[in-house]
DNA sequence: ACCTGAACACCGTTCAAGT
DNA sequence: ACCTGAACACCGTTCAAGT
């Protein structure tokens, strides 16, 4: 007896969406095996297609490799401006709030975070998001309106912007390349966001 | 006509010291074309030896990459002890001047650099030295004579050193992913020793 | 349009054998 | 002690061919 019709035209072999299904199982890779075990060849095997079925929807590893960079930063700009919504209790909540939540991210998403910084140094188009959005521009307004209100120390915002998102970035990085244990990285986050907000 | 006889008894087949060959080999191929080009079997081609060889002195791939990035933090810590023995002319001029080496390290050595902090996320045995030597250590000690001399915030030393090493490595990582051009690292080196210094 | 499957040129790792 | 060379199980990438 035949199989029940599929409902329209069209069907692709194996998946409604073969690059989703890709893109999954390359991020759960990963996160358990690291970056140097996630091959085009066993994602086709773990998604149940031929291993020349990739192709199709990547060009090549590093174009997969961007795109799953390119989720990476979205759903880090999500949790930063998840963060701040809801440390709605001043500047300096919100301040650490952010830098709280971009540690988080990269002990929980360690390998994907090296992904996400390591992609803008390849020759390829660049996954990151500009600077005025994605995670960074979050940053970029917490620290006009900051000095807006004075919380914030005056000086040119943008450099005071990377400064702060190094320090961030630097503290996020020692945690999680284990120089720092997770449990200190509370206490560093607030001494460096006094040392910002202390004019 | 015989060859000359070499000096003495043994004498290895291709080399004085196919490990230090290898290492040489495998920095080059590092810089000209990122770590994924860097494979066992390309070093022994490029040392005049067969393939199998080089597990003699390195166990695995990553053996060699840890044995790389040991070299790169010997050589990163001799660097920032000439910038500061060079820079005598007082104390945040010190500071700067590490920061300095640091950030230049990152842009000239950029792929090493990522193998040196990557190394230490890994299972196996770190490569990177104990806070107590190495270019950690300098750090530290710069940072309890300024405190001793009042040129430097008071604070817990421990936890300033690491608040300062994050900024500097955060620094040096967004000049790194290019984020940053790098003529704008020493107005952002500036401003962030400033902010350390200035009670 | 999307996927298959063979083909090619590469890997890392292991191991008996040579010197 | 140190290296060779064959063997094995993997890769990424390409491409004619199928549905």
């Amino acid at each position: 007896m035949p199989e029940p019709e599929p409902s329209h035209e069209w069907k692709p072999y194996h998946h409604g969406n073969l690059r989703a299904a890709l893109l999954t199982a390359a991020e759960q890779t990963l996160r358990e095996r690291g970056i140097g075990e996630v091959s085009l060849r066993d994602l086709a095997r773990q998604t149940g297609v031929s291993h020349g079925a990739p192709s199709r929807h990547f060009r090549d590893r590093q174009a997969l490799l961007d795109a799953l960079a390119a989720v990476g930063y979205a759903r880090l700009a999500d949790e930063i401006a998840a963060a701040t919504r809801k440390a709605d209790d001043g500047f300096e909540a919100q301040l650490r709030a952010v830098a709280a939540t971009y540690v988080r991210f990269a002990v929980d998403n360690g390998a994907l975070l090296e992904l996400m910084l390591a992609a803008g140094k390849a020759e390829g188009p660049d996954p990151a998001p500009e600077a005025s959005e994605g995670p960074y521009a979050i940053l970029g307004q917490l620290i006009r309106h900051g000095q807006e209100t004075g919380e914030l120390r005056p000086g040119d915002p943008e450099r005071l912007r990377l400064i702060i998102l190094a320090t961030f970035q630097g503290i996020a990085a020692l945690v999680s390349s284990r120089q720092v244990p997770p449990g200190q990285a509370d206490a560093l986050i607030s001494d460096a966001t006094a040392l910002f907000t202390r004019s």
